[in-house]
DNA sequence: GACCTGCTGCGGGATG
């Protein structure tokens, strides 16, 4: 047996690290067995810091699985193995070292199993999987450190339930269990730390990453903000960063933005053929890897790529970040700007490159707030009951529950420090016999008492089933396409597949592609000529702007007003602020601007509380709904993260109703009033399938088949109406709708969102002709009634009109005359999509 | 010919 002292400065010095103050702490605060939540700026050597505490502390035993090490992504179990490996190769050679994934095969399954290694690396689904062991007791009691990398990426979703669940578990076997967080920086530190453990304390790490954030400026100020978000017209811009630097990584919002660029920029520089490549979650997993090694290998000038690369391999050759599009939020940003620079004492930059105007202010906005130290919370789900279904049966099958010793322990896991009784009981009749209205179905009798009142799953075929579907990660199923000749390229929905008719044109995975034909799951293509392509759209989620960036924003504004241009960014966009100052009224932190205009549409209300699109989405659809309550009336609506508009063929008076309609309410009178304003059974529905996958209620897959979404689909459905018909006290069905009303309506946001106008100065405009901050939602509307072709001449001639009009030379512009219809046809918005060149 | 919005992550194992 070795005991470790603590590793020499020259030790660390020897392998580029330096002994910081931030590492000692750890090291002490591990010595008494505490837990703890590590944060720091990315690259500074979190790994190794708690890493040599472990070693330091657990070295002088060695018993199989003393240390877990969760990692949120296989791709990085795989770097932190060889991390860990480099470490304990010197410090503590008598230790075994693996990692167990998806990825691992079976016969390094079995040879763990025969033997375990001393510290295992492994992600949240794979550690619940060795829950469901039936010798999981035996085995996992003897862990004594578990470290959790990116806490902070798993905290706020279910996964990161899941995974207190886990630990719950494990600290129920072993109460001196010691539990670490790595995380990069949060608001809510402290729920972060008791959410990962009970009385972990906190530990500050290096914070003194030097951040470089600039903004590539167009070359003229469009004060009618209206350019799509493609941003291909800083093409230019961007080549010539790209070219200045040795690698670039460059980061787009979307994944048919990604193509678009790529595309682009070898259009632009055909040299670089071999040299950029694109990364997104649909690219092929092979191809994907190849990406990742080039990069790592300094082959590579440029990838373009979406969130797929905000974490994952430490790219230590990348010397700088773009960023197309707004960024979103100030942690996003963060996290992308550290894959720059990656290494302690280097300095990461990010240069943002805005596809409209207002994203210039949003530019400005982000570094104030970084340099605030304003950073997004993440908050986890509370109490959701399907996660706890899975859990139900995991541990049923890994040696079986009591259950009120299972519901003490499931009571500590933070998310369900207020599980109710009730819900207890219907989780156990749910995994018992499927609740009331699947009670027929043997299917659903998934755990079973014995005779010693121990649940088990007494059914060898229903546990391989679990088994295969533990997790909670649900995805659309997606089709591969490949090449007649057999190479996989990448995956799409299934949906955009089958829009499309053999013949049909598309880029994806950097080509552009011709359907050939479609079986079953996959769709052959083969090359065709590019330049004539339909891009593809995945169904993904949407990306709000946080309440830090538009909290932000509005602080600039404020500045704005009084005339206080502060940087670079605030500077080129003050010829758009002062003609919005002349024609309206800037909007600021406490002031809600809104303005309202004639047309012969009608009347449209602009509302600007820049509280970002979710809850602009729920706040139209409330005010509309609280509108029509007293005056029947019909809207159409148009949304974007800053603002809101609602367009009414009758005139509505709102100079005399818009502080009313504002009014906030309880917690419980808004979910009910904004349940009643949105189709929101048709919402639910969709959210019960995520649900119902994640309960056992349908199956993702079964080893060795593959179903399509339409069947997960109908069979998701079939449980609803069935339930709502029979079962109506359902809890999952409550659940959906809870989930459905804080997870995408963020009706909690929304909450604040009401109660902050309520203590704003309500300033209300009535401007001649739309303004700045206006037109981008009128173009929102238009872009969803009119087929692109006649959009662009349309907006062409409003925006030469109202330009005019800024200038100061012409008469008031009649705006009526310019949103005349007549000219168009209204077209589903589904057009824009299917449109094909012949 | 210009125009295009909408992310990411995981996952079996008994038998021969």
């Amino acid at each position: 047996m070795a005991t470790m002292t603590a590793p020499t400065t020259e030790w660390l010095a020897a392998r580029g690290w330096k002994a910081f103050p931030f590492q000692r702490g750890v090291w002490r605060e591990m010595a008494r067995g505490h837990s703890g939540l590590l944060h720091a700026t990315t690259g500074s050597g979190k790994t190794l810091a708690v890493w040599l505490g472990a070693l330091q502390t657990l070295a002088d035993t060695e018993v199989p699985l003393t240390v877990l090490w969760v990692t949120p992504m296989r791709a990085l179990s795989q770097d932190t193995l060889l991390a860990l490996q480099d470490a304990a190769a010197t410090l503590a050679p008598h230790w075994t070292l693996a990692a167990r994934t998806g990825d691992t095969s079976t016969s390094e399954r079995a040879a763990q199993q025969r033997r375990w290694p001393t510290a295992l690396v492994t992600t949240p689904e794979s550690l619940s999987l060795m829950l469901s062991r039936a010798d999981a007791p035996e085995v996992l009691k003897r862990v004594r450190l578990v470290v959790v990398d990116e806490w902070h990426e798993l905290l706020g979703s279910k996964r990161g339930v899941q995974l207190q669940l886990a630990l719950a578990r494990l600290r129920r076997w072993n109460p001196a269990l010691m539990t670490w967080g790595l995380s990069a920086t949060l608001a809510n530190l402290d729920e972060a730390a008791e959410t990962l453990a009970p009385g972990a304390v906190i530990v500050r790490g290096a914070q003194d990453k030097k951040i470089l954030i600039d903004t590539l400026l167009p070359a003229r100020i469009e004060r009618f903000a209206w350019g799509g978000h493609m941003g291909l017209t800083m093409l230019p811009a961007v080549v010539k960063h790209i070219d200045a630097a040795a690698s670039t990584l460059v980061f787009t919002n979307t994944r048919s933005q990604c193509e678009r660029w790529f595309q682009a920029l070898l259009e632009a520089r055909p040299d670089w053929a071999g040299l950029i490549a694109l990364h997104h979650g649909s690219v092929d997993a092979e191809a994907r890897r190849w990406v990742e090694a080039a990069m790592k290998a300094g082959q590579l000038k440029c990838v373009v790529c979406t969130a797929s690369l905000d974490l994952g391999v430490d790219f230590l050759p990348v010397e700088q970040v773009l960023q197309i599009g707004s960024a979103k939020g100030v942690a996003r940003l963060l996290q992308r700007a550290g894959r720059s620079g990656h290494a302690p004492g280097r300095r990461s930059r990010v240069t943002l490159v805005p596809t409209h105007s207002l994203e210039i202010v949003e530019a400005s906005a982000l570094r104030a707030a970084v340099q605030a130290g304003h950073i997004e919370p993440r908050r986890p789900p509370d109490a959701p009951l399907d996660v706890l279904v899975q859990h139900l049966v995991t541990v049923a099958l890994g040696g079986g529950f009591r259950p009120d010793e299972l519901l003490a322990e499931v009571r500590s896991a933070p998310s369900y420090r207020q599980l109710s009784d009730e819900a207890w009981q219907w989780a156990l009749a749910f995994v018992r016999h499927g609740g009331e209205s699947l009670r027929a179905y043997p299917d659903f009798q998934r755990v079973v008492p014995d005779d010693e009142g121990v649940w088990r799953v007494p059914d060898a075929r229903l546990a391989r089933r679990h088994r295969s579907n533990i997790g909670t990660i649900v995805s659309d199923a997606v089709m591969s396409v490949q090449f007649l000749t057999g190479g996989r390229i990448a995956t799409v929905e299934e949906s955009f597949i089958a829009r499309l008719r053999a013949g049909d044109v598309f880029l994806l995975g950097g080509r552009a592609l011709e359907l050939v034909r479609v079986e079953g799951l996959t769709a052959y293509v083969r090359t065709a000529k590019a330049g004539q392509a339909l891009l593809p759209r995945w169904g993904g989620g949407q990306l709000p702007i946080s309440d830090t960036l538009a909290g932000a924003m509005l602080e600039r504004f404020d500045e704005a007003a009084q005339g206080r241009f502060s940087d670079a960014e605030m500077r080129f966009v003050a010829p758009l602020l002062t003609l919005q100052a002349e024609w309206s009224a800037l909007p600021g932190a406490q002031r809600l601007l809104a303005e309202v205009l004639d047309s012969n549409e009608g009347r449209h209300l602009f509302l600007f509380p820049f509280a970002g699109r979710t809850v602009h989405l729920g706040l139209a659809s409330l005010l509309a709904w609280r509108a029509g309550r007293d005056t029947p009336a019909t809207f159409t609506m148009a949304i974007t993260d800053y603002g809101l508009e609602l367009l009414s063929a009758t005139p509505i008076d709102w100079a005399a109703q818009l502080r009313a309609l504002l009014a906030p309410v309880d917690r419980a009178t808004l979910r009910e009033e904004v349940l009643a304003s949105l189709n929101a059974s048709e919402l639910a529905r969709r959210r019960f399938r995520e649900i119902a996958r994640i309960a056992g209620l349908i199956f993702h897959s079964h080893p060795g088949e593959v179903r399509s979404q339409r069947q997960l689909q109908a069979s998701a459905s079939l449980y609803f109406d069935v339930f709502r018909e029979h079962d109506p006290d359902n809890r999952l069905l409550r659940q959906a709708e809870a989930e459905l009303l804080s997870a995408e309506l963020d009706v909690d946001a929304l909450g604040r969102a009401l109660a902050r106008m309520a203590a704003q100065t309500l300033d209300l405009r009535q401007p001649a002709r739309p303004t700045p901050l206006a037109f981008p939602l009128l173009i929102e509307r238009l872009r969803e009634r009119v087929s692109t072709e006649s959009l662009a001449q349309r907006l062409a001639r409003m925006l030469a009109e109202l330009e005019a009009a800024a200038g100061g030379d012409a008469p008031a512009v009649d705006v009526g005359s310019r949103l005349a219809f007549g000219d168009v046809q209204d077209k589903p918005a589904s057009h824009r999509t299917r449109r094909r060149r012949r």
